[in-house]
DNA sequence: ATGGTAGCGGAGCTA
């Protein structure tokens, strides 16, 4: 099974990257972020015409997100799968797909250590994993795949250095991503790349893709018995190139899980 | 020189 996910920055614009994505990358389970798209509005035709189910969570002008499937897409939970209030920022769509919980996840920017939104980014991710301890078991098949707006190492950032006391690298931040490790999940990426220099995440403004000046920041944590079932991890760098790319570029990983009994594919 | 670009919406905010 091959499990991707991409922040297209406006799926509106980017939907016919995304479609000549699905052709040649041939995704069974692709989770989007930022589609600024109110549900009204989500292009599921097109994806049905590619072979796909869909689930949309968005808002409108901002956030958003979708899970994509054509291995089958059920029990979908839009935001926080908990009692508590409704997240009213549209980041996070669970669904079960081919016998993967699947989240897809648009954890806040941050902005600054000194900005309230910092403050909000860190509180979102406390509550997400008070989601995993009530509602799930890291035993079970599990992906929360998306922009994560951390950098979980200094090799996943350009220039350490330049991001001294900024958004994405600070050590709570890092330590938010920790807990979620110390629950289950692994960053699936990692057990096909050891490497840094690796980013999924390019800033439009002075050239920093060419520049290589990048950030691996779109991640797909994963429960054990998914982690150890990779076979294959990869950034696509050639999505960010071209007419009209998105700043992100899409992550995916293969999986080589047992088959499941009773189930359709 | 604190720059630069993209998207939304139709000015300023968000990233």
């Amino acid at each position: 099974m091959r499990i991707a996910t991409w922040n297209v920055n406006s799926l509106k614009v980017r939907l016919p990257r995304v479609e000549e994505w699905i052709d040649y990358a041939q995704p069974d389970v692709l989770c989007l972020q930022e589609t600024k798209l109110a549900d009204s509005a989500f292009p599921g035709l097109a994806f049905e015409a590619l072979g796909y189910e869909a689930a949309h969570h968005g808002e409108g002008r901002w956030n958003g997100v979708a899970v994509l499937s054509r291995v089958g897409l059920t029990d979908v939970v839009d935001g926080f799968d908990d009692d508590d209030e409704p997240d009213p920022q549209a980041r996070l769509l669970w669904a079960t797909c081919g016998g993967v919980r699947v989240a897809s996840v648009y954890v806040p920017n941050g902005r600054a250590l000194d900005d309230d939104h910092y403050a909000y980014k860190l509180d979102w991710l406390a509550r997400l994993r008070r989601n995993l301890e009530r509602a799930h078991d890291p035993a079970e098949p599990l992906v929360v795949a998306g922009d994560w707006n951390i950098a979980p190492a200094d090799d996943d950032v350009w220039d350490p250095a330049a991001f001294e006391g900024a958004t994405h690298v600070s050590p709570a931040e890092r330590e938010a991503l920790g807990a979620l490790v110390d629950w289950g999940l692994h960053d699936s990426f990692r057990r096909c790349h050891d490497e840094g220099g690796l980013f999924s995440w390019w800033d439009y403004r002075a050239g920093n893709f060419h520049k290589k000046k990048g950030m691996r920041i779109d991640l797909l944590m994963a429960s054990t018995p998914v982690a150890d079932a990779v076979t294959f991890a990869l950034i696509d760098r050639q999505a960010r190139k071209g007419s009209q790319p998105s700043d992100h570029a899409p992550v995916l990983i293969d999986v080589d899980l047992p088959a499941r009994e009773g189930a359709d594919r």
